[in-house]
DNA sequence: TGAAAACCTGTACTTCTGGTACAGTTCTTC
DNA sequence: GAAGAACTGTACCAGAAGTACAGGTTTTCA
């Protein structure tokens, strides 16, 4: 037999993949145990209901896509120690690997789930707010960074710019999948770059 | 008995309410049916299965959208005759537009679709296409205009500045529903505003 | 004015999906 | 070797999409 939470694991699996491609509503709970080979039984066994099932996939999701962000600006950091060139460098890196996907980021759980969110419990809904909040200080936090060393062209909110960079990727997601092209999403991540770079870097002449 | 294409109408009217507030999948054929007054053989006569359902909601909101954003920059357009200027005014009225709808723009149905579109037929994915792409030249069009007038400070693709509003609203009217605050898509306009002024707007000193 | 077409109701049935209940089996761990 | 965790199997229920089809009523237009 296999070893405990070995399943669990194998069913998060494929019920990342299976709802990213299509989404909560179109993704079955049969679909998804006859891919783990599992029974049914033993599906709810580990995930008492499909509300249960979203908030692992949820957590899951945001703690890799954390992972992702920590390495990527640790990277950029570490090739510049200007913050505000290592956004530069982290944006770009970031672009590069959205649009390098083989067959396009497939789009992102959160976004998902929150488009779909009357279909799941109060509880499901927190965790996507919850998700955004903290992407959304994160970047925060290194603009405001930015913003001491180079004071913003005109007057920004921090917050908001870190919710920018949110709502640029999700909005290049939802074109990345409409046009079927994860060109667009990098592309849409250039332009960010650049209003950033407008933003804060001196000119110059 | 109703007018000939009334019931039609008044389905599509309580459909298009309930799917912005809960998507497709949220939204059952028994409750539409049961709000519009109308059998269910009664709703089958006038759309065959979902699908159908879907395009007749798509295009009734693609064309109210773009009556809107014709009526807007027309109006801006009159304000001041420079298209650069206009595209400023026009974009500070859509965000003041977004940001004052009572209890939020809902949501945009062509990106509610396109992230549950595997519960559709090929045919709904095309209209979702479509209609990313109209908007895209739309906004293409203006911006070729101002770039013609007003070199922009960096070299641009003029679709992907077309995408970029669209994909601006995309994501900002994701983050709105995420937050359950309207002010988050007007902003987010806001630093779209931003960008294009910083990018086309000649800085004097 | 009458016949065809459009509009709509009612009933009955099928399939798929999520979810519950619960008894039993096998594996792991201490 | 006992307890508990990790499953399987079977049976069942409710809600949703969708089909089939017969019948009734209203519009339209020749």
């Amino acid at each position: 037999m296999a070893k405990p939470g070995e399943t669990r694991q194998r069913i998060l699996d494929i019920a990342q993949d299976a709802v990213l491609a299509k989404g909560f509503a179109a993704t079955s709970i049969d679909e998804i145990v006859a891919a783990a080979e599992v029974t049914r039984s033993g599906f709810f066994y580990h995930f008492k209901d499909k509300n249960a099932l979203a908030r692992a996939l949820l957590e899951r999701y945001v703690e890799s896509e954390d992972a992702l962000f920590d390495q990527l600006f640790d990277r950029s950091r570490e090739l510049h120690e200007d913050p505000l060139h290592a956004m530069l460098i982290g944006l770009k890196m970031l672009s590069e690997m959205m649009g390098d996907l083989p067959s396009a980021h497939p789009g992102c759980i959160v976004a998902t789930t929150c488009y779909q969110d009357q279909l799941f419990d109060g509880q499901v809904r927190d965790v996507v707010h919850a998700s955004f909040l903290s992407w959304r200080e994160r970047f925060a936090g290194y603009f405001r960074e930015i913003g001491e060393l180079y004071p913003p062209r005109e007057p920004v909110d921090y917050d908001e710019l870190g919710d920018l960079v949110n709502g640029v990727v999700e909005g290049g997601l939802i074109l990345s999948r409409a046009y079927r092209d994860p060109a667009i999403l990098a592309q849409q991540i250039l332009h960010l770059r650049r209003y950033i770079k407008l933003l804060f870097l001196p000119r110059m002449h």
